[in-house]
DNA sequence: TAAGCATTGTCACCCC
DNA sequence: GGGGTGACAATGCTTA
């Protein structure tokens, strides 16, 4: 049994171990805070690029244009062309696509 | 004049310099690596808190509620109880609540 | 076998029928239209609660509350209350609320 | 003043009127009540989609697909090419376009 | 039942 | 400051 089922037993239930419950909110605390860390950095790396942004445009760029290209090229990297095949085929009876001879 | 009004000058407008150019065009590169690079960090981060919420839930834990945890501890203890009563003031307001005497 | 199979066929394989083919790409298209349309509908309507709140909004109501609220409304009231119950355990063992005896 | 104001009083403030209280509770309740009526036939539309998609499975439709084609068609619809120009003056800067001459 | 995916809602940023 | 837009998170559905 998972340690975190000692959080959720029924009111009237008999507390199985006074040291495995606070073991489990150690665990919960511990769960917890790297959670709140690791957004904390997050955050701090959002910060930092809204400055690259700041200063892009500072230096005469258009930042939206930037936000554009950027999404533009990350869509591209990601190649969601997977299935394009079978997708051609569907839009092919849709009449999205020229007939093709088999 | 800043440097990136190069970019944006009209078709049939005279470039005033290659080399101003390229320099622009080297910053604007630039940029945008320094952004794509903080990005990948900040989605590398994202991915880790995934984890920990996946070991959580593994050892048990309702993420869900972890989620809502997280974020009351995040919102100031003041709004958090103004948001409360405002709340409950709609809630009676609606009949969810009974009447109170002021 | 299912009509859709048609559009499925490996290259090179012999086209069963050609009036066949042209029933399942009829039957994809009227499949599309009718999502198509229906997710119309949807938007519209999606459209028209934003206005509703727009309006409350331009009335002087809080959205952000009355989106709560109605959230709430939603909820089956057990539900609600054992995940209310389940927040406190879990604030319990973060220290965000003093102990209690069983 | 928006009436809703009378809702947000603060507490110990002399309550200007029962009938605009009044009034302004059964104006939040008709705001509510219009919501969550177009959300019901929201829903209610989520619901048709589904089932046209269960019916084109049992057809044989890869349901996956369709939703890939929709999306595709929702795409191109929307035609997000606006400012394509000025976003291709940035990506030959960047060396994602072959050069030009101007 | 869990994992991935798609949608939906929330939040923050930006511009007006 | 407020409204609109876009990114992000979160929930619910689908499938394996």
């Amino acid at each position: 049994m998972a340690r975190a089922a000692e959080l959720h037993r029924e009111r009237g239930e008999k507390t199985e171990s006074v040291v495995t419950a606070g073991v489990t909110a150690d665990q919960l605390r511990s769960f917890v805070e790297r959670i709140e860390r690791l957004e904390e950095e997050k955050k701090a790396l959002a910060e930092d690029i809204k400055e690259v942004y700041a200063e892009a445009k500072s230096e005469g760029f258009d930042t939206k244009i930037m936000r554009q290209v950027i999404r533009i090229r990350k869509m591209n990297e990601a190649d969601l062309q997977e299935q394009e095949e079978l997708i051609d085929v569907y839009k092919r009876a849709l009449g999205m696509l020229p007939d093709v001879e088999d």
